[in-house]
DNA sequence: TGTCCGTGTGTTATATTATAACTAATGAGG
DNA sequence: CCTCATTAGTTATAATATAACACACGGACA
């Protein structure tokens, strides 16, 4: 409502293009999904459910049980708006929301931050290995752990 | 079971080349481990713990506790012997015992059958993607998950 | 105006996946 | 024989995830 000016500008580029994607598809970006996508962006590092669950808890002063976090990643997970981390059991926000999402997660084993970088070369190569294999692509897990560059150097 | 003398002679190559590298390294095969890497061959598809922490009840007739079998998993992934699969939490035989495998996995949804394919081209794809991000590789999780030949013709 | 319905969230209980910490058996080498 | 290292067994618990049902709320529309 007292929505200001100001603080429309601020919001981040992502945010702003989760909230056009939603307008489009007819989903509704609520406060739960906004909290929690907001979470996920904060923590530098891709966050587990539960580390969601115990956030939120504190956030709103009172325990929040599982599902209530797993059906919202579901819902952002689904509309490619947060990426699973397999290796990881964790969320990150998907650099390429509304595209499904072909990136590759670059995942520090020092600091725990992870990157999502999109490559066609390398998505090309996949093709070919699938195709080569007689293999009808649907999904796409490619994690790469080791040392980010800030970490590497140190 | 029908298991002749003259199958054991035929003893499965991957089989052999696994115990050829215990013996290079001095490590023991012993019959758990044996057993464990049978179940999973034989399965079909990727297994998780659980489903081998059952299986083996059933074969010993008693239970088997699950760090039993997590410990056995342990030593064949570390191997190299044994690859998890990471978005089914489940384990298959690694096609490339030995070298670090960099290989690919290939999931069918509809039969669950993992194949791993190894592409050099692919790799060198990874090599360029994790460089050109100033990221120092070490470990390579590339799961692909869509129909096999088999089950994409039917 | 009221009720029906779809969507989102809350609640309770439970399933599934994984590990910590300690104990016991076994076998190789002194 | 003793000692040590390796492997496996046992007990308990942690971490991750889902099923099933209840409630709230807002829009469609007779």
């Amino acid at each position: 409502m007292t929505q200001s000016i100001a603080e429309d500008a601020r919001q981040p580029a992502w945010l702003k293009r989760i909230e056009a994607l939603c307008g489009e598809r007819g989903l509704q970006l609520t406060a739960l999904r906004r909290q929690i996508l907001a979470m996920i962006e904060d923590g530098g590092a891709p966050l587990t459910a539960y580390a969601l669950i115990d956030g939120l808890a504190k956030a709103q002063g009172r325990p929040v049980a599982p599902p209530t976090v797993y059906r919202t990643l579901d819902f952002l997970v689904e509309n490619g708006f947060v990426v699973r981390v397999e290796s990881r059991n964790a969320f990150a926000i998907c650099d390429h929301p509304g595209h499904d999402h072909h990136g590759v997660m670059l995942i520090c084993s020092r600091c725990g931050a992870a990157r999502e970088v999109d490559d066609p070369a390398l998505d090309a190569a996949l093709l070919r290995t699938a195709a080569r294999a007689g293999f009808r692509l649907d999904k796409r897990t490619v994690e790469l752990e080791g040392l980010c560059g800030r970490c590497a150097a140190a």
